[in-house]
DNA sequence: CACCAGGCAAGCC
DNA sequence: GGCTTGCATGGT
């Protein structure tokens, strides 16, 4: 019990918490993992659902792949997965890249069910529909420069078309690889993106966000944005560096800490999240983004942002406070 | 045609 | 500090 208390804030390192982890199947406190025909089989873990964990707008870059089937691109590396009857696959990967790329990627080293009772312990209506509609919730730890790019490129922006702009800089800019047969690029390096001109950029079509997205390149290949160094900054530190770069402002910044830093305590309010925070919290009555932001704080505390992704997609799923 | 989309920068007070 | 406006593009 106490492992599982602490598990809620920290993260089980892979290698930490497996009994055996020399054979080829492996347990940890919340899930046991096979090694199977270069798939790996994962059960025992139920917050886990594919379209709840790709389509609450963290991550651009994974899609649909046939019946409960996502497929896309991190790290360099592009992996298919599936998940049916309480049993999640990740194709054609290695137990290298398993260890070493998804298990933390997807997170699965937190206990997502002790989050969501940690959140509906004190009986919030809101908190619990929310988690009951994404209950397969999981907050992916995404490429630091990727989600960099990624936000800065969805602001004042929609879902789809952000995926749109982030496919064409890839497909036009990354390095290609082939899995199961087919073509994925990976995100293109800071260095390739400074050495275009904002007329190359044109082709992805992102609008008033390339000139951002060509200055931010430049100067993390220059040394004057370290990225590196901000990720080892305190939040309120980190939150102030990124806030520097041209075309990061309050939310851009707080999306960035969340999905690119791990900083789970990090509340990014949206139009999705203002309109459903005012329509459930605030009868209804229009706030400042700043008096949302303090009341998330108090309310939700160190897990903010798991509160956070579980609002943004109940919003969105029953449109909450649209029309 | 207007209005909006996981906002931000710049210019104003 | 807070408030307004313009911004590229594509969809409704």
């Amino acid at each position: 019990m106490k492992l599982l208390l602490f598990a809620i804030f920290t993260k089980l390192k892979y290698f930490d918490y497996f009994l055996d982890n020399s054979s080829r199947m492996c347990y940890n406190i919340i899930m046991k993992t096979e090694f199977i025909d270069n798939d790996i089989h994962i059960t025992e873990q139920d917050d886990f659902i594919l379209q709840h964990i790709f389509d609450c707008g963290q991550c651009f870059r994974f899609d649909p792949d046939g019946d409960n089937s996502y497929i896309g691109t991190a790290f360099g590396k592009t992996v298919k997965i599936s998940a049916e009857n309480g049993r999640i696959i990740l194709h054609d990967t290695s137990m290298e890249d398993f260890k070493n790329i998804w298990y933390d990627y997807l997170d699965l080293g937190r206990d997502y069910s002790a989050i969501k009772r940690k959140l509906t312990e004190g009986g919030d209506p809101v908190m619990e529909e929310a988690v009951k509609y994404g209950s397969g919730i999981r907050i992916l730890n995404q490429e630091l420069w990727e989600t960099v790019i990624s936000f800065i490129i969805s602001a004042s922006n929609n879902i789809p078309r952000i995926k749109k702009i982030i496919g064409l800089l890839c497909s036009n800019f990354g390095e290609p690889h082939t899995y199961r047969g087919k073509i994925y690029y990976s995100f293109p390096s800071p260095e390739r993106i400074a050495g275009l001109s904002l007329e190359d950029l044109g082709v992805i079509r992102a609008g008033f966000r390339d000139k951002y997205i060509l200055d931010c390149a430049k100067k993390v290949v220059s040394g004057e944005i370290d990225l590196a160094a901000i990720s080892s900054m305190s939040t309120p530190d980190a939150k102030k560096a990124l806030m520097k770069i041209w075309g990061i402002g309050n939310k851009v910044s707080d999306c960035i800490l969340l999905f690119g830093l791990g900083r789970c305590d990090s509340f990014p309010v949206d139009v999705w999240i203002k309109r459903i925070m005012e329509y459930c919290y605030f009868d209804n009555t229009p706030q400042s983004i700043k008096t949302i932001s303090e009341f998330a704080e108090n309310k939700f505390g160190e897990l903010g942002g798991m509160a956070q992704q579980y609002l943004f997609f109940y919003a969105r799923e029953c449109r909450i406070g649209v029309e």
